[in-house]
Parts: structure tokens; sequence; C-alpha cells
DNA sequence: AGAAGGACCAGTGGTCCGTA
DNA sequence: AGAAGGACCAGTGGTCCGTA
């Protein structure tokens, strides 16, 4: 599973970041939601007690529940490029480095990326692992009696850790997984936008918010149920549908339901008129 | 919670007697009429607005989150009863008790409870009525474009509040989901069951206790998999299995597989045989 | 004693925003 | 600037325990 050569093009380079040995919750903004976030994500009033917080600069907070002394199996801890199995070693400079991932940028189906970059066959082989883990953390559950997931959940994202796989995180995954549904449901079109996207030298922002267009597309030829195009493939079926494109579908099957009934004058039941058009 | 106290006043009666003498028709929720034929007046109160506000002692930390406010957070918001929305202390409380349902008892299919007392076949309407405000809150999520739940959430609670059916609250529901299950899964067995303790003159609390087992043993039938009992039936699957009875199976396996190794002298791969034993 | 349910809490889904 | 991900937060599942 994860010594394959993908992972040793991602364990190659490494960007580094110095630690942050203090961490204050001074800054408090504005809001500012990003492109992505269409959804108004209500923070409220974080300045008016920007306290109460920061406590935790450990960022491996010791666990008590139950599971926490589960076992390590396969996936060997070691050869991950991370601080050379110390933890508080910092080797050249006075502060410890912190590491990430390089950025991905678009590449083509095949191609490797090089120079402190990552490709996009092994974004998607990360969505593999996490599958991987899905399973093991399954039948875990299933031998201990416990409850079982059926989708990547927290509790995946730790097990990720734990097993070594670092460089998988929450974030990162949710951020892409449309991209991934699109490469599952649709190769030769995922394909075909990653050659695009690349020739034109458009950046991972680019060719990330591309796939979200084709993606709804499909929803419609499913009468707009992107939920039952996830859960119909089995690989995509274990991924949250991502808010954002639930919302585009959504959108996009209003507009749709608006533009026929505007020719036809009729609407069902439910206000919006579910069946699919243009064809 | 807001105020519970006088809007509670449907269905079933309550404990405690003092109430509003003041009900109007404010109809609101639909309600299917339910099997132990009593003449209601499920009615929430207007007038009243009992606010007992943190009559409690504090004894443990207090929240940092009003629920209050969340309360209205959702749309389609429907107006019945609830107070006039003041909050301040309503000084008296003599004559405002708090009500609560009649405690439960153990009744023989299509017996009605007398004496403020409710019966079982009331009880299992009330799972019947949980899953009505699930489609409820599924068909409107749908239509809305919204996540959709497929289970019984604090979502389906809240709306059952709202909808005036404030006699369903999570606790309770939980505390009797594997006696729905029995009820669900073989109706026989559970008439026979809540015959013979009622005949003996048991308690609730012993008849719930003894529903455990009989589904036990159906999921020994089902290789154990308690999980795909549950999912199996349509009104049943939508209830999360509860964590005793998840348990409980759990346990039995073991045993079962401790039992037919020590015969057998044999174990699967994962230590706990699955395949149901005792045939 | 037996029970109903308000309210608490650890861990979740979701993603913002300080960081580099 | 474009991007990775630590860490935050509102709301969840689960049920304890003060209440009656």
């Amino acid at each position: 599973g994860l010594n394959h050569a993908l992972d040793a093009l991602s364990q190659e380079g490494l960007s580094e970041e110095p630690v942050q040995q203090e961490r204050e919750a001074a800054a408090s903004g504005g809001e500012a939601n990003n492109d992505d976030g269409r959804a108004k994500q209500r923070r409220s009033t974080k300045k008016s007690k920007a306290k109460k917080k920061s406590r935790k600069k450990n960022k491996k907070k010791k666990r008590s529940s139950p599971e926490a002394e589960a076992e390590e199996e396969e996936e060997e801890e070691e050869e991950d490029g991370w601080g050379t199995g110390g933890s508080e070693e910092g080797s050249e400079r006075s502060v410890v480095e912190r590491q990430r991932e390089h950025p991905f940028i678009v590449t083509e189906p095949g191609e490797v990326a090089r120079a402190k970059k990552n490709g996009l066959d092994y974004l998607f082989h990360l969505y593999e692992q996490c599958r991987h883990f899905l399973l093991q953390v399954q039948s875990l559950a299933k031998e201990r009696g416990d409850k079982c997931p059926t989708k990547v959940t927290n509790q995946v994202f730790r097990y990720a850790k734990k097993v070594g796989a670092s460089y998988i995180n929450k974030p990162k995954m949710r951020h892409y997984v449309h991209c991934y549904a699109l490469h599952c449901l649709d190769e030769e079109a995922s394909n075909a936008l990653r050659r695009a996207y690349k020739e034109r030298g458009e950046n991972v922002g680019a060719w990330r918010q591309a796939c979200y267009k084709p993606l709804v597309a499909i929803s419609a030829r499913h009468g707009w149920d992107i939920d039952a195009v996830f859960n119909a493939h089995p690989r995509l079926s274990i991924w949250y549908v991502p808010t954002k494109l639930r919302q585009l579908c959504h959108l996009a099957r209003s507009n749709a339901a608006a533009a026929s009934t505007s020719v036809l004058g009729a609407t069902s039941s439910d206000g919006l008129p579910p069946p699919p058009p243009m064809f």
C-alpha cells in the first residue's frame, strides 16, 4: 500500500517551515471568505473574547479514548523525512523546521512532477491511501464490535497519522475531493482537463475550480442528485460530498428549472422540478 | 432548552396537573392519531410563559452558548404556541409546574394505560412519529439542496420540538430503541414478552432489559451483525444501533466463538469466528 | 424506589486564516 | 501571488445525573 514509488516521490522533498514556538490568538480579523467558501460561516465575534484558546501548542494532544492504545500494525513509521526520527532536533538552525508537502502542480496523466512539486497522480493516490486506511479502520471496528464508519472520518485521518502517513490531513483531502470525484467518474474528461490546464500553464487552483463544471453536468444527468452519483461509485462513496459542489448542483438545478419553467410554464410540487433538463 | 413546560401539553396526558385553561386552535403539526384510542386535545399553550431559567444550581460548568438562540436560526419557522417569547423570570412557579410525560408501564398489545401512565403501544407510536419527522426533514433538505440525513439525528429532534411534539426527546427515544427494534423485527416475540412481563407485574425497566436477549438471538442468526439487521428493516434502519445492544451482540459472539473453539479447536483469521454457532 | 429528560461533554464535520 | 494544514468552532451523538 504505502510503499509505492509515488510515496518515495512525495518523501523526496518536503517543504519546510519553522515551527512556531509560541502562538497567540491576537490577530482577530474580519471575515474573509475565500473564493471557495461560498457557504456563510458564522464565526461569531471571535474578537470579543480572543482568549480561552491557544491552549494547545502541542499539536499532538493526548487522547484518552479507549481507542488510544490502538494497534499499529503495518506501515512503518520510518523513512518519512520528518525530522529523521527525532522530534526536537533542530539540525541546522536554531528552530525546528516544520515540514509541509510540496505544493501540487497541474500534471498530465503519468507525468512526474519535479523540483519540489507534487503531481496530480500523486494527489489521487492519496485518496486511494485513505480508502485503504478506512478499510483498516473498518475491519478493526468490526473486530472489536465498535461502530463501523462508512466514510472517511476524523478517525481515519487519525489512523493515517498514527500509521505514519502524516502527509495526509483532513483539510487537504477535503479540498480536492471533487477533483478526485471527476477522476473517478469520468477519467477521460479528467485527463483532458489536466492536459488543457497544464498546456495553458494554469495553476492548481484554477484547475481545481474547473473540475466543478463537468461534475455538475454529470449530476444533471442523474436527476441533479450528486449524493446518488457519489454513492453509486465504490471508490467515491466513502467521501462526503463537498459543500460547494452540492451547492453548485442545487443552483444549477434551480436555474435549469427556472429556464424550463419559463418555457414550459410548469413546475412540480416541490417548486423545483427535479427532472433533468437539457437533452 | 428554552421553555418546554406548557407546550408539552399534547398527546398523552402529562404528569403534573396544573395547566393553563386556555387553548385555542393553533393547529400546527399534523397529528397522526395514536393507537391507544384516547381522545386527546393536543394543543400547545400560548398564554403561559413559565420560564424557569436556571432553576438548578449549576453544579457543573455553565455552557457557554445559550442554545436558545440556535433555536430560531431555522427558517420555515412555524408559529405555534411557543409562548410570547418572554424570557424573563416567571416569578411564581406555584402554578406552573414542570411537566413531563407520564411514565410508561408494561401493557399488552392494544391495552390502554390509565391513571397517568402511558402504554407501550404509545411508546412505539412515538418512533413512528419520529420517522415521520425525519421524512419531513429529508424532503426539506432535498428541496434546499442541503445534506440529507438518513438517520434520526439531533436535527430531527429539533424539528419535532419546533413542530410542537415536545413530548419527543432524544434521551427517551434512544433509551427504548431496542425495544422498538424487537417490535419491528419479531412482533410475535415482542407481544409475548409484553404479556409475560405484564402478568408478572414487572416494571418498565425490567421489560426493557428483557428486550435485549431476543435481539441478540436474532443477530446471531445473521452472523452477529446487528447493524445489518437494523439496516435491513425499513422502519428500523433510520435508528442508530444502541451501544449496549451492539456490545451485547459482540460479547455473545465472543462467547459463542470461544465455546465452539473449545470444541472444534479452530478459529478464523480475525480471532473471532463470525459464522454463527449453535445449529 | 422507578423514570423522564435537561443539559453536559468528548469527539465530528467543516474550513478559516495565520503561515511560509 | 498561490498553497498547505494547524487549529478553531458550531453543532452531533451519546447518556449522566439532578429532578420529581
